[in-house]
RNA sequence: GGUCCAUUGGAGUAGUGGUUAUCUCGUCUCCCUGUCACGGAGAAGAUCGUCGGUUCAAAUCCGUCAUGGACCGCCA
């Protein structure tokens, strides 16, 4: 029996005609000599009716039938009587009359239900894996992604890009996230690394003159997981020559343009808007902040300044910052209780503490709001921006404690007070990044995107004064609060890449050793050029609208880096250590 | 490396020191010709994650370990 058409787009023009199908029974509905079956592929579900009428076989066959096993049919489409009609099915107008039937294959009952919404541990979906991907939510969230993909290819291919492949083995380098290494059997104690990104090999592409590159490559970063943080990832990765940072960054909305309107058939506005790390940090105290609502970040230094509240006051005096952020009706959300909640929450950032007070008519109340006179109360409220019934909170720390507690506190509050339009892409571009930041680990400055990154022109001499004031040309384009990629200007000239390695702490023998290779290249003829990054896991995680890149990924790892249906990693056997010239020390 | 949370039939859960360990779904048997969350009758299915401790008595209290989840560190 051939497939005549999928079970979810069987409708009224199948009408009256003989379809055959193969699916999984989705649900046997036993009505003694009347059988109904939803019959389930990955266009949907279809109804199919048993009876001794229609067929005294396949009704037989199907009182055997249970949920999971695979079937082929033969039937005619019937329109339902309206009675009969399930408007909350797609193919609910009609229903296949079936007089042939086979059993493929048998089921035993499943360990979860094959439908969405379900309510079990992420475990037992890993463990049971194929059967997850059986439910229609994560069919369309993997469609969404191939569909994303899809877009890139054909934009990207529109646009004179040449899709090349790097290495999957290459050489481990310093900086950047840990690498996972795989040793070499031929130089026994020499090891490959997996890619963290094909950024070098990206790069001398361009020197070799391909102008435009693009590839879906995937990642490999041995770094402990998050929830949009996988030890292997896919980037949608690009690089051009003889572009500016502007023009890059007009081409990558082009490219998202394409994507959103082929995967969701979304059109967003370009061009996209543009705001820099410092101001990211300022008004919204993340370097990849949500624009999607306000509850913007405020400096109340002026107006909470010798007020008389130490912590304040001190904070201050010592250079920090005390802002604030309002939550709108928050008064009558929150309990006290609640907020000291938040308040224990934003200790892991270092904050030491989270002062408040509610507007009420009479002006503040709340533990501290004695220490607000009524021209305090006043000025309070214009910078903040509050009214009656609103909650403020303060912190008072340095900049980045203050940054990381309060914007994490305005996503939160935002989230649970439901102010977020769930349907809305907000893209945002932050540009003017530090080129440095310093590193409490190493005691000296690392690159705060990578040590290709090119300064600002200005700030070129810099490098060798003042490094921790440069910025870089670079970029991060940015939705719904989620860093969705980032690139930049490479160095394409050998002396800038020198002064780079030797502001972030390498001897010029250190640097000859490690990169030599890479900034040979740069001797011959090496075009500007830049490039980027987009993270396809998180785009299919924002446009399938889920809060974690497993359920975008088919075959993803947990959170403790392993992978329960195929448990992996193993142990392997002494013969193929030998082989590599490694033994296991046993430690416990 | 650290912090917090969870672990009870196949799944989800109730259960604050003494219960025949609760309920829902599922599973199995029988009945049922218009169901679609089908309905009705009945049945099976749990050494309460592990090891140890406290106690006359532990699913319940304490500790160990394991597994999973969220987060901090880490992620050029």
């Amino acid at each position: 029996m051939e497939r005549t058409t999928y079970c979810g787009l069987v409708n009224e023009s199948y009408l009256e005609k003989e379809v055959v199908l193969k699916g999984w029974v989705q649900k046997r509905r036993d009505l003694g000599n009347l059988i109904f079956i939803d019959l389930r592929d990955r266009e949907g579900i279809v109804q199919l009716v048993f009876s001794q009428e229609i067929g005294e076989q396949a009704l037989h066959v199907a009182e055997e039938l249970r949920t999971e096993f695979v079937v082929e049919i033969k039937g005619k489409v019937r329109s339902r009587k309206d009675d009969a009609i399930n408007p909350k099915m797609k193919t609910g107008k009609v229903e296949v009359e079936v007089h042939e039937i086979n059993v493929l294959n048998k089921a035993k009952t499943t360990p979860f239900y094959i439908e969405d919404d379900i309510n079990v541990s992420d475990d037992l979906r890993l463990k049971y894996r194929y059967l997850d991907l059986r439910r229609p939510e994560m069919q369309n969230a993997l469609i969404i992604r191939s569909k994303i993909t899809q877009a890139v290819h054909r934009y990207l291919d529109d646009n004179k890009f040449i899709n090349i492949e790097t290495p999957y083995l290459t050489r481990s380098t310093p900086e950047g996230a840990r690498d996972y290494l795989v040793p070499s059997r031929v130089y026994p104690g020499h090891f490959y690394a997996l890619p963290q990104s094909p950024q070098l090999f990206k790069q001398l592409l361009m020197g070799a003159g391909f102008d435009r590159y693009y590839q879906v490559a995937r990642c490999f970063r041995d770094e402990d997981l998050r929830g949009d943080r996988q030890p292997e990832f896919t980037q949608i990765d690009l690089e051009v020559s003889f572009m500016t940072a502007k023009e890059i960054q007009t081409m990558t909305e082009g490219l998202l343009k394409a994507v959103m309107k082929m995967a969701l058939n979304v059109e967003i506005k370009t061009p996209i808007k543009r705001i820099t790390w410092n101001e990211a940090m300022d008004r919204f105290g993340s370097d990849k902040p949500d624009i999607r609502f306000g509850m913007e970040l405020k400096d109340m230094a002026a107006a909470v300044a010798k007020m008389g509240f130490k912590v304040f006051d001190q904070t201050l005096e010592n250079g920090g910052q005390v802002k604030a952020i309002v939550v709108p009706g928050g008064t009558e959300k929150y309990s006290r209780k609640q907020i000291e909640a938040k308040q224990e929450y934003i200790k892991r950032f270092g904050a030491k503490g989270l002062a408040w007070v509610k507007v009420t008519s009479e002006g503040f109340s709340g533990p501290i709001a004695k220490f607000f006179d009524e021209e305090h109360v006043t000025t309070v409220k214009e910078i903040a921006g509050a009214k009656v019934g609103d909650l403020i909170l303060f912190v008072a720390d340095t900049r980045k404690v203050v940054a990381d507690s309060l914007g994490y506190l305005r996503v939160a509050f935002a989230k649970e007070l439901n102010i977020i339009d769930e349907n809305e892409f907000a893209f945002v571009w932050v540009v003017d990044w530090p080129l440095f930041e310093y590193s409490e680990e190493f005691h000296r400055y690392i690159a705060a995107h990578h040590p290709f990154t090119m300064p600002n022109e200005e700030d070129v001499e810099l490098l060798e004064t003042e490094p921790h004031k440069a910025h870089a040309q670079s970029y991060d384009i940015v939705l719904n609060g989620y860093e969705l990629g980032g690139g930049s200007i490479r160095i394409h000239q050998r002396d800038i890449q020198e002064k780079m390695f030797k502001a972030l702490g390498f001897t010029k023998e250190s640097a000859e050793k490690q990169f030599g290779w890479f900034m040979d290249a740069l001797d011959f003829g090496f075009p500007p050029h830049g490039g980027l990054a987009l993270g396809l896991d998180r785009f299919a995680m924002l446009l399938a609208k889920k809060d974690n890149i497993r359920e975008v990924i088919a075959f993803p790892k947990n959170s403790k880096a392993s992978e329960p249906l195929t448990n992996a990693p193993s142990k392997v056997a002494t013969k193929q250590l030998d082989e590599l010239g490694l033994e296991i020390e046993e430690t416990n």
